[in-house]
DNA sequence: TTTTATTGATTGATCAGTCAATCAAAAATA
DNA sequence: TATTTTTGATTGACTGATCAATCAATAAAA
């Protein structure tokens, strides 16, 4: 049972954060939205806080495993670089509650340790993503600057998403990153 | 004495939930910060999600007030943009604190609709502020999406930011950004 | 029988919000 | 001027609600 009840957990704790748009949900509201007892949550995961981390290390690990089957697939560095966009704006992650979730985890992040050191590992991750293409294709300082122009990018294309003031569109967000690549590469003769 | 606490009650809360990174402060933490009672910051405020509203509306009448002060020294639309740009990661805007309560408000946007409509407000002016001048040296399509870019540009770069993972400091959030326009421009001959 | 899964009931802590009581300064009155 | 009244500022003590966490008890399975 308990792997069961683990994943049941996990997945109730990121829809609940997601709906509510905030970490400050009950053990309750999850265990309810979990179907078991909130005694229950406690006794797989000993705290609240714990039961966080495991849900942003799932929501990471999706993240992971995306992008890794999405760069398998792409041949050149240049589609590799496509490839991390197209992840980053994957239906799943542009959705309200996945954002929603990750804003919240962001927030907390402030204050906890261990939120904190995951997200750094995706803020990393995506980096080191773009930046092992760029650099195939330019100079090392170019290639830093650009990835850390296309990350920031993604990351606020996201935030601007969750107040849904300017609802620009996965399609438009896409071309809007690759619009930045593109230009930005067409300057080194790329 | 109402203004004056008022003031100090609204300046207490920033630095404390700056300090704290998350809105999930007390009212005790903000009035021990501004010298008081809590019982006096419910007197004038009457609740706590007053006092985090007239907290964030402060925060927005400080950013538009240095905005207003550099678009009115800047001559030409691409120095206004540049003053945009400046004035987004002023010394002040981008101290850490101040990071950590933005992102805080933008987390309590998802449930307080209050707290949303003041965020959306910041993120139309941004991006309005951008596209008028924009709009003065490139065709209309043109300067929305540039307007959107640069806009989520600056977005990403303090979130990134306040992750200090990547410790990108001021003068280099500045660079790429202008960068970003530069480089866009020169695609219109500008 | 032993072990595992599960829960209801409870505890202790934390907080927003209330209220009656104090205090000080200003205004009115003598 | 001296005295009383009024008003606004301020607080300590309290309440009710919420919630994470615990634990002893039960049910089910092995």
């Amino acid at each position: 049972m308990e792997p069961v009840r683990r994943k049941a957990l996990v997945d109730a704790a990121l829809r609940v954060i997601g709906d509510h748009g905030s970490l400050a949900v009950t053990m309750s509201d999850i265990a309810r939205q979990a179907g078991v007892s909130p005694a229950l949550a406690h006794h797989y995961f000993g705290s609240k806080e714990q039961l966080l981390i495991e849900t942003i290390r799932s929501l990471l690990r999706q993240l992971r495993s995306d992008t890794v089957a999405a760069l398998k697939a792409a041949r050149t560095p240049r589609a590799r670089l496509s490839a991390v966009i197209r992840v980053s704006f994957h239906a799943d992650q542009f959705a309200p509650e996945t954002i929603a979730a990750w804003l919240a985890f962001y927030a907390e992040a402030q204050r906890s340790e261990g939120t904190r050191r995951f997200l750094v590992i995706y803020a990393r991750r995506l980096r080191s993503n773009l930046l092992a293409n760029l650099k195939v294709l330019l100079p090392d300082d170019a290639a830093e600057r650009i990835a850390e122009g296309a990350a920031a990018m993604i990351d606020g294309l996201y935030i601007r998403q969750s107040l849904k003031s300017a609802p620009i569109g996965i399609e438009a967000s896409i071309a809007l990153t690759e619009d930045y690549l593109t230009t930005q590469l067409r300057g080194f003769g790329r």
